[in-house]
DNA sequence: GCAAATGCTGACCATTTAGTCAATTAATTA
DNA sequence: TAATTAATTGACTAAATGGTCAGCATTTGC
């Protein structure tokens, strides 16, 4: 028996009808499995059958939410992206370096840990040289992305709130060492005994990172 | 006509005879040429074909040295793990922290900068969870290549001459970083209005990931 | 209720591609 | 030089897989 979102969580994000429900609910379905798949497999490696077993539905069902692979991956994407841009906003929240960039840091690793997907289908696609993002849109997001932060640490430097170290080396180096957690995750676990990191470990790790890299432009982390 | 390399460079690593020779030069360019085409392409991605072609060597040829694609990909993952071996030593060869991590960084950021391309099979491989290399394999190489590292770390932790960070997370910091610029590049690039960094700020990169990393532990870097 | 619209899906097809192989050429050895 | 060994390669095959489509099922609007 089928039981609308309506009924099961009354008044919340009302959806018209039956139709519209269940286009959102299979199309999210096919949305996550994609990002699953297209991360452990890559683009080329991933099949649409695998998406669709993974998201429980015919194969044919997947092609007729989305034309082609490509449009899938590309929506993909465009999700990471979109939670990427949130991200950001972290960073301009405080006018103090040292807690603007902790936060960044924090939240980065956070998401790092908790949804690695998405940061390694797109380690892929720039692995890979965005064969199917295109360098036009890459350029597009990467540069609005970049430039607020590089501009905000630019003043900090010139306030002499942080050491003069070139913005953008600083930035790629945090980029790194919080998507590393996510792309490397393997490789992390394999080191580690073949077991995650515990939560206590994610903890001591992002502490680790926060402390290396706000000493690291003069700043004392605090305790 | 073919000119054995014997007579243009007489003297440099004879080889036996004519066959041999041929052997070693094409194989050689096999696993360059696949080297690149899985760089960029993945493992999947990547076709015989291509790879034959960039060799410049017809397919049947390519599976005459290689029986199959993926022994060809073993092939380019021991090659790659074979010069990180190399680096490894780099860190062990002063006891002194600040030299050593320096040097152990610039030759990592040297190699990312020069030949990017194996970083990037690599980082394939771990995102997608080792499918070829196999767990066994890595965890064999990655725990001689680490245990290494951190007991000197800790070392120089014990004897005051670092900062108690924990040397796990300081290693996956310098790794993430240096190899970013390899794995990355393309990113980098765009970010750096579509032109490869130049000798001038390769430079200026490896001086920032040293610098913040060394008094990110509580060594003032030399200038 | 009933026509239209939307969603669903098994069966199918065309393409791509790893790998094979038999025939050919070139080098080596005795 | 003749026999042996190694290298080469065009043509082929089998399997995998993205995408199509016709027919069926369900929901919606009137």
């Amino acid at each position: 028996m089928y039981v609308s979102i309506k009924e099961t969580f009354p008044g919340v994000k009302p959806i018209a009808n039956k139709k519209a429900e269940i286009r959102e609910l299979h199309s999210a379905a096919i949305i996550t499995a994609a990002e699953e798949v297209f991360a452990l497999k890559g683009f080329k490696g991933a099949t649409t059958q695998e998406i669709a077993d993974l998201a429980g539905l015919p194969k044919a069902n997947v092609h007729y939410y989305f034309k082609t692979k490509k449009d899938l991956y590309n929506k993909v994407l465009e999700d990471v992206v979109e939670v990427w841009k949130k991200d950001a906003d972290a960073f301009n929240q405080s006018d103090d370096p040292a807690i603007a960039i902790s936060n960044y840091i924090r939240s980065k690793m956070d998401y790092s840990f908790s949804k690695p997907f998405g940061s390694k289908v797109w380690a892929n696609e720039i692995i890979h040289g965005t064969p199917v993002l295109g360098d036009e849109k890459l350029a597009r997001f990467l540069s609005i992305w970049e430039k607020r932060k590089t501009i905000q640490l630019s003043r900090w430097a010139k306030q002499g709130k942080i050491l003069p170290v070139d913005p953008h080396y600083l930035l790629f180096m945090i980029w790194a060492t919080t998507q590393h957690y996510a792309d490397f995750e393997h490789q992390i676990r394999v080191l580690n005994g073949n077991k995650s990191l515990s939560k206590k470990q994610q903890k001591a790790a992002t502490n680790t990172v926060i402390e290396i890299i706000l000493r690291g432009i003069g700043l004392e982390p605090g305790k």
